[in-house]
Formats: structure tokens, C-alpha cells, sequence
DNA sequence: GTTCATTGTCATCCC
DNA sequence: AGGGGATGACAATGA
């Protein structure tokens, strides 16, 4: 008796097998991890037919990742179509030594192991095979069901099986219920001879049943299966067809596309119906022709899911667009084996920002037709008009196309990777605007920028959106940006002069450059300084003056104070002489005496001529000793 | 058309 | 000696 039950672990990479012979009483556990060669795509197709064995419980042998989602029939060929027996990823798999049984061949083991009456290996391995399909199937119920809305069930299974995923909400306690997660309690169980609780008799029985041993008639129904294996389906019946099971071929550009954690994955009719217009700007930044692959080029630069960029706004996009397109022009500039006279026709012209004058000018159809793609996108075959930036709906509305004509013109770069996608071709037919360009006055009066200052507009509109520098650097051909001249220490900026061939012209000029931009963030520190200073005197005169101020109350405060004992004095004083009486006992007349404290504290009644006189004599002697110093 | 603020640029000084 | 920072002065530009 042999039990086979491989199941995938290790998310796929990891076919571990588990082989319990149990001969005469004799049980031999052999445990077997085949470690499988995954360098996509050449394995996709046994991983999807392996994916398939989730639609399938007879063959669901594997718990591939839940995540996956590859159980969804309608990403497999229809049935009928055979797999290579022996494929050449199978012969280089093998070539390479590397232990690997696919699949298909394990399956193809059990059918031709019951095909040949091998009655105790065709019992095993059927009842592990159904054992493994309960377990592939339990772990098939989150990938599968979540990547097809119908449950993941393969209609071709057989109805009676309770596996599919109609009968399991139609028999919720039929023992799929029961069936362990194949991530963890399938995968992780371990048969073993004590487990093989059910009667050999009944298999031998069921197989000797079989009216022929072809592997296409076989059928799984009625065969009891071991509890300890299934989890409690022992008593279930299963009708499963193996040839069904391994019919299936995978469209490989499908499984590419069907990829789990790709933002591009959509089936081949969304694709098709669903022309995502904000990506077409950010198309436009891959310059590499051979890198535009659809879907790759826009996950590369924003790998962001598809609601995400569907949720990007307007502003977003516009300034996500200034910054790209900023970067852009400088990696233009940089970029050895540019073409000046290209980059010069971007940017020289003076109506080069107008869609208008980029699609009457240049002389690259390519480039007309991006621009007028991107335009007419934004409203014609747009499907989520919301999605699109304000200004470059529109631009093509008004017939001028500002930003897109900037995007287009890098994306003509890049187009030619996407005019074989038949996700955008419906975009890129001919579109003439009404409005032609005269003067890039006119511009603004036929363009509306909702939100954005006269400023951005001009900047964006004109050729103003280069400095003067900028477009003498670019008239020149001056392989480098002019914040690359500006920021460069000074060590490398001589040794760039040194390295590049350049004319004296050019040379002079990114000096100029170099010290104008100097100067120009010199002048702005400048300014900012003396603001700072300028505030800083201004904080230290509002200071001095909450200073000044708070003096104030002290002095007041201090004459306040110097009243009251002015007038404290006098009070005292009046009462003292109201209180002396002279020698005759007459009051004293405090007109003609005066208080005089003496040094050892006594008190003194003094006529004032005495002391104006006293006082007279000690200013005297006062002016003397200051005449004397003198 | 005028005024004012902002910014870039030049000339000059200084480190 | 040359680079570069600091700053006053001037001009262009836009609000």
C-alpha cells in the first residue's frame, strides 16, 4: 500500500512529498522535498496547471499561494488541449539534475497506476490523491474563490463532488468544511501508517469495480477515503475526472498579465476597454524605446495599484508632471548621445510649450501623433474623465494642449512601445485641433488654468519657463544643467571643463553661469539676512521701547513717592514749629527759622539769615576746591 | 500710468 | 591669484 500525498510548500518552490509504504505489516514513511526550479515564466505552466488543480479538487495536489488567484478558470485555455508530456522546461529541469516531478506526472503516476492494476499503489495513490485534492482545495478556497467570483469551482469537475465550490455553500457540512488549510495543517501533517484507517478491501474493491483501466474513464466516486487523511470525508464520494484534470494549457502572456501583484493585471477584454489616460503621461517618462513594455513602463516609475492612480488628482498629476518633465529636460541635457538640435527644437521655440506650435513644428509623426493621442484621449476615449488633469482636458478642448505637448514630446520617445498595444491604439488616430497657433500672446486667452497662478501658467505656457542661463546653456548645446553648473564643487566643476571639449564660448558661458547663479543665491541669502536683520531691529525697538515704557511707570512711581514724603515733610515740619514757643512763650514764626540737624542728631532752631549765610559761605568754599582741582 | 515688491544681475569689496 | 561670499545699486517684471 503506498500513500502519495505531495503538496506544494514554501509558496510554490517546494514539492513535498510524502511517501508511506505499508507492505506486510512493514511501514516505511519516506518523506521527499522536490525543490522546483521557478525562474518564470518556464515553469508557469506546471505552476498553472498546478493553479488549475484549485479548480480541480481531483488534482488539487498542490496549496499553491491563496494569493495568487491563478485558480480562475477563465485564465486557463479551454479545455482540450493536452500538455507536453515532456516539455522542454521538463528536459532542462532535468538536464540540470535538479530533482522534479511535476505535477502532471505524479498524476500521471496515479492514473497509470491504477491503469495498470497495480491494485494496492492504484488504491494509495488514489485515496492520497483525493486525500491531497482536499487539502489543494481548502487552501484553493482563498486564492481561488477571491480571484473568481464564482467560488473557484471548476465546472468540469464532477457535480457530485463536494469540493466545488456550489456544493460547499449548497452542503456546508459536507466534509470540505472540515478540510484543513493546506498553508498549515494539510501541508504540515504527515502521514503515517497509523493514520491508513480505512479498508483496503474497499479500495481493492472499488479499482477491480473500474469497467477499464483507461486513465481518462477513470472515476474517483465512491471511494471511501481515509478519515485520518481527509479530516472526516471519509464518507464522501467523489466523481472526479483525472484526464480533465491535466487537459489544461495556459497561455503564458496571460499568466504574465495575470501576475498577482501587478497593477496591470487585468483580463484581455479590460485591457482592451479600459485605456487608463493618466497613464499615458507617465508613459512619456520612459525614454527608453525598448524599455516600453506595456504595463512595465508604467510600474516602474509609479507602482502604484489602479485605484491608486485612478485617485490621483488633477494637482497631482500636474505636478507630478512639472517635476518629471523638470528632471526630464536636465537628464535631456545630460544624456550623452543627445541630440541638440532635437532638445533645441523641445525647447528654443518660442511656441515649443504649445501643443499647437509642437504639433504644426516638428517634423517627427510620432511625435503629432502622441500629442494629438494624449489630447484626444483626455476626451474621447476617455472612460473616467475624472481621472484626467484639469488643464490637459482642457487644453484639448481649447484646442491647445500645453503640458500634454510636453509629455508627448518626450513620449514620442517612448511611444513606439505602445502603438502594437492594442490598449491604446484606439487613442492614437488623427486629431487636428481648431484652433491654430498665431502668437503666444493668444495662448492664454484660449487656455484656462483652473487653480494655478498667472505665473505657472506663463512659466508653463512660454518658453519663460527657462531662464535666461537655461536657454543660453541650450542654445549653446551645453551638455550639462545649469544647477549641475551652480551646485558642482569647484573641484569638479574644472575637472567636467577639463573632461568635456569646449569651446571658449562655452566655457565662458558656464562660468557666467556659474557665477550669476552663485551671485543669484548669494543675493538671496542677502536679502534674507537683512531681512532677518531688519527684524531683528525691529524686535530690539519694540523691546526698547516695552523698556522705555516700563522706566516710565518707575519714574512716575518714584515722583509719586517723592511727593508723598515731600509732603509728609512739610506736614512734619509745620507741626513742629506749631508746637516751639520762644523764650517769651510766643509761637515761633517759621518764615524767619529754619530746622537744622546737627551731625550728632540734635536739632537746631536757626534763623534763616544764618543759614542762606552758611550756605553762601560753603558754595563759596565749594567753588574754591573745584577751581582748585581745576 | 504709477507705485511698490520681488528678483536677477553687475560691480565692488573682502576673506 | 582666483574663487566665492557679501552687499549696494540698478533694471526688469508683475501685481
Amino acid at each position: 500500500m503506498k500513500y502519495l500525498k505531495p503538496w506544494w510548500s514554501d509558496g510554490g518552490g517546494l514539492l513535498h512529498l510524502t511517501i508511506l509504504l505499508s507492505l506486510a505489516g512493514l511501514h516505511l514513511d519516506v518523506e521527499l522535498d522536490l525543490y522546483l526550479l521557478l525562474p518564470p515564466p518556464t515553469l508557469l505552466r506546471d505552476e498553472l496547471l498546478f493553479a488549475d488543480s484549485q479548480t480541480n479538487p481531483a488534482y488539487a495536489l498542490s496549496s499553491f499561494p491563496a494569493s495568487g488567484g491563478w485558480g480562475r478558470a477563465d485564465h486557463l485555455h479551454p479545455k482540450g488541449r493536452e500538455p507536453e508530456p515532456e516539455g522542454q522546461l521538463l528536459r532542462e529541469v532535468r538536464a540540470l539534475g535538479v530533482p522534479f516531478i511535476p505535477r502532471t506526472r505524479v498524476d500521471a503516476w496515479l492514473v497509470h497506476s491504477v491503469a495498470a492494476g497495480d491494485a494496492d499503489g492504484a488504491h494509495g495513490l488514489l485515496g492520497a490523491a483525493a486525500a491531497s485534492s482536499a487539502g489543494g482545495v481548502g487552501a484553493s478556497a482563498d486564492g481561488g474563490s477571491q480571484a473568481a467570483p464564482g467560488g473557484g469551482g471548476d465546472p468540469r469537475a464532477s457535480p457530485s463532488s463536494p469540493l466545488a465550490a456550489g456544493e460547499e455553500e449548497k452542503a456546508p457540512a459536507e466534509p470540505t468544511a472540515q478540510v484543513p488549510d493546506a498553508s498549515g495543517g494539510a501541508s504540515e501533517r504527515h502521514l503515517n501508517a497509523t493514520d491508513t484507517s480505512f479498508s483496503l478491501e474497499a479500495f481493492s474493491q472499488l479499482l477491480s469495480s473500474q469497467p477499464e483501466n483507461s486513465p481518462e474513464g477513470i472515476s474517483l466516486g465512491d471511494i471511501p477515503l481515509p478519515g485520518s487523511i481527509n479530516d472526516g470525508i471519509n464518507s464522501a464520494h467523489y466523481n472526479i475526472n483525472f484526464s480533465q484534470a491535466i487537459s489544461h494549457d495556459v497561455n503564458l502572456h496571460e499568466a504574465m498579465l495575470l501576475c498577482p501583484d501587478s497593477t496591470f493585471r487585468r483580463d484581455p477584454i479590460a485591457r482592451t476597454s479600459q485605456p487608463q489616460e493618466p497613464f499615458l503621461q507617465f508613459n512619456s517618462l520612459n525614454t527608453n524605446p525598448e524599455q516600453t513594455l506595456p504595463g512595465t513602463n508604467l510600474t516602474g516609475f509609479l507602482p502604484l495599484p489602479d485605484h491608486q492612480m485612478r485617485n490621483l488628482t488633477s494637482q497631482d498629476l500636474y505636478d507630478l508632471d512639472m517635476n518629471i518633465f523638470d528632471e526630464i529636460n536636465l537628464m535631456s541635457l545630460a544624456t550623452e548621445g543627445f541630440d541638440p538640435m532635437e532638445v533645441s527644437h523641445l525647447f528654443e521655440e518660442p511656441d515649443s510649450d504649445s501643443g499647437l506650435s509642437f504639433n504644426s513644428n516638428h517634423d517627427s509623426p510620432s511625435i503629432t501623433k502622441s500629442n494629438s493621442s494624449v489630447c484626444e484621449g483626455a476626451i474621447g476615449s476617455s472612460s473616467d474623465v475624472e481621472s484626467l488633469s484639469h488643464h490637459a482636458l482642457e487644453g484639448a478642448v481649447g484646442g491647445y494642449c500645453p503640458e500634454s505637448s510636453k509629455l508627448c514630446q518626450v513620449d514620442h520617445r517612448s511611444g513606439s512601445g505602445f502603438h502594437g498595444d492594442l490598449a491604446f491604439q484606439h487613442i492614437f488616430h488623427n486629431h487636428t485641433y481648431h484652433l491654430q497657433p498665431s502668437t503666444s500672446e493668444s495662448t492664454p486667452e484660449y487656455f484656462s488654468w483652473p487653480g494655478k497662478s498667472q505665473k505657472v501658467k506663463s512659466r508653463y505656457l512660454n518658453d519663460t519657463s527657462l531662464s535666461r542661463d537655461e536657454r543660453r546653456a541650450k542654445a549653446l548645446h551645453i551638455p550639462f544643467s545649469v544647477d549641475e553648473i551652480v551646485r558642482m564643487p569647484v573641484d569638479s566643476f574644472n575637472s567636467m571643463l577639463s573632461r568635456y571639449y569646449l569651446t571658449d564660448l562655452q566655457v565662458s558661458l558656464i562660468r557666467d553661469i556659474r557665477r550669476r547663479g552663485k551671485n543669484k543665491v548669494a543675493a538671496q541669502n542677502c536679502r534674507k539676512r537683512k531681512l532677518d536683520i531688519i527684524l531683528n531691529l525691529e524686535d530690539d525697538v519694540c523691546n526698547l521701547q516695552a523698556e522705555k515704557e516700563t522706566l516710565k511707570r518707575e519714574r512716575a512711581q518714584c515722583n509719586k513717592a517723592i511727593n508723598i514724603m515731600k509732603q509728609k515733610l512739610h506736614d512734619l515740619y509745620h507741626d513742629i514749629f506749631s508746637r516751639l514757643r520762644d523764650e517769651e512763650g510766643r509761637p515761633v514764626n517759621p518764615n524767619q527759622y529754619t530746622l537744622q540737624c546737627s551731625h550728632d542728631g540734635s536739632v537746631w532752631v536757626v534763623p534763616k539769615e544764618l543759614v542762606t549765610s552758611g550756605h553762601k559761605k560753603e558754595n563759596q568754599k565749594a567753588k574754591r576746591k573745584g577751581e582748585r582741582r581745576n
